[in-house]
DNA sequence: ACGAGTCATGAAATGCATTTCAAGAGCAAG
DNA sequence: CTTGCTCTTGAAATGCATTTCATGACTCGT
């Protein structure tokens, strides 16, 4: 009875309810409320009971910053996305979405907060700082864009972390991504098996994934009396794949083949050959990449390489989950297979 | 003097360096560094440098569990966003996505970080806990969804938070959209002109947004010898749309009109219809809903409503912190316009 | 050269929950 | 009727940074 009076200070100009107010009207203590709150089998149910009564009668919920202070975890996962908003088009490609949400899927799953970010710069030092200062445990990175050298800096921090990308077995990190390399040589192999000789690759080759699927399309054409030619994109969005492939054409001879980096840049070739009066596949080959449900749905129905998207982002949870409790990750390799359709 | 024995107590567990390390080591108060670190003018030129330097020696970044437990604002805005991931298929609208991305881009503006949630069922009160908990400051709903009750609800325990979907000058929160309403006019008056008679509308009427563009399409046919029918699909992904119109028409009487609500979904009605031998225009009129690059690319060249989707984050997240800073924020209708193609 | 006013800095209080550690209650065994 | 053990509960320490409030140093006007 005597500690009434020391307690009841001057609670007053924070509107919150703590928990110490929580223990109080409950006449037990702090920590009895936090075991309560937490679940811990130490306590009667009659004393459960009452406090998480209390608890609800006063909307009290646990304040997450004061929890996350005391225990070391953070339980969230920063998942790092380049929208590519300068230069006005997005990215709104619909197979960096499915990913998105296959990674927020696995998250939920281990009731991991999702912390949605845009690249912090090149800068390596803002990621660790992100972990020193308890904001997330690790990141996953949808794609490694131009930053890969940004990456082998990140790993060497012991900054926790994955990639969705290309798979270099080289790399000091873990990255989970699919054969690109094998997606390119089907692609050509395709092109081969119906006769074409002059091929396009279209794609920004200073993406590690994308130069891969080039190097495997190379791969395909060895020996062959083949020639490759390359469409450097500005950046990856369906108008601006519209746009660098119209004026490549009317400065261009026209290829017989085109490989593109994604199935809705394929969309904007199929759009740009049509306005030259060019069309898949009796003036031209065309292969796409991801398989995104609308490409079976085009006229003409897009021929593409398939990636298994849908594990992709259960996969990335439990190798970051491994390097967060120290372990080590290797590299997964995805398989990729080729979809002949009508292009 | 004294005082190094006093504070160098035994700091051993924690391998984490702390504000009072730093304090310690640049022979200064924690107050100090604080302030620094947080740029207040109130520290000598020399005395910053000093700290800023021992702080980067040691990679010392600002607890921010500590910080955001002692101020009162979390800086985070939770954005609410169903990704159906049940049943399969996997909500990967480019239209969503646009919009998402819209969002992330004025919250980093704002400097404020994006906690990216699956729905938590239809419990206002997980909500209200979050905020509570300050694990957020408020919410962003991406589509109101059929939990439009729950919203209510959410409202009136003085949760902040903005909507996009359906607006509806009778509900007690603010909804930012566009005016679905309008759309459905167009895409009627749009039929009327090309004299269709027998339409046929795809969609869930029981997301509100879906609803007022019914509603709108009926509004249009309001004195006219016009019949609407009514497909509602089973989720919102390009495959089950693509099933339920197939499914539809291998039982019922084709349509020389069809109002689907999104173009991904247009263009599965345009692969289900293809299956049957029917093509849009000659056999029935078509238009989608949202503009998405790929619907101008299509064959046939989608006819569709164009929403303000690229300015809708912004204003959201305007709505938002108004909200947030005790304000009242009044709803917002979009402008719509009906872009004619091909279908 | 003295009182007044700036300016830079530090001590201590504060925000909130978790985690030892200790103590009291209740019960079985001897 | 003890001794010893389990079970429930509480007091106090802890994690870290921000924010008063106070103090000492120094400048300026007269």
């Amino acid at each position: 009875m005597a500690d009434e009076a020391g307690i009841r200070k001057k609670r007053s100009r924070s509107m919150g309810v703590s928990m110490a107010d929580i223990a109080r009207i409950a006449n037990v203590s702090k920590p009895t409320v936090s075991r309560v709150l937490s679940g811990s089998p130490l306590v009667t149910q009659a004393t459960r009971d009452h406090v998480l009564e209390v608890a609800r009668a006063h909307g009290y919920a646990v304040n997450r910053n004061a929890q996350k202070l005391r225990q070391t975890r953070t339980d969230t996962i920063s998942v790092v996305l380049d929208f590519g908003s300068h230069r006005g088009g997005r990215i709104a490609d619909p197979f960096i979405f499915e990913l998105l949400a296959g990674v927020a899927e696995a998250l939920a799953v281990r009731k991991l907060d999702l912390l949605l970010s845009p690249p912090a710069a090149q800068d390596e030092r803002a990621y660790q700082d992100q972990v020193n200062a308890r904001v997330v445990d690790g990141f996953i990175f949808l794609g490694q864009g131009e930053r890969d050298p940004m990456l082998r800096d990140l790993a060497k921090l012991g900054v926790p972390f994955v990639v969705w990308g290309a798979v270099d077995p080289s790399e000091p990190y873990c990255a989970v991504g699919s054969d690109n390399r094998l997606g390119g040589r089907l692609a050509g192999e395709y092109f081969l098996r119906s006769g074409r000789k002059d091929w396009l690759f279209i794609g920004d080759t200073n993406h590690a994934e994308i130069a891969m699927r080039h190097d495997g399309l190379s791969e395909a054409a060895h020996g062959k009396s083949v020639s490759i030619r390359v469409l450097r994109t500005g950046d990856m969005s369906y108008t601006s794949t519209l746009n660098d492939t119209a004026a490549y054409l009317a400065a261009n001879p026209a290829p017989d083949a085109v490989f593109a980096f994604s199935d809705t840049a394929a969309m904007a070739v199929i759009a740009a050959f049509k306005e030259r009066g060019l069309r898949a596949p009796d003036d031209f080959a065309l292969v796409g990449y991801n398989n995104i449900p609308p490409a079976a749905a085009f006229t003409p129905a897009i021929t593409t390489v398939e990636q298994e998207t849908h594990i992709a982002g259960a996969i990335l949870v439990e190798k970051l989950m491994q390097k967060i409790e120290g372990g080590r990750a290797a590299s997964t390799v995805l398989p990729t297979r080729l979809i002949v359709r009508e292009t």
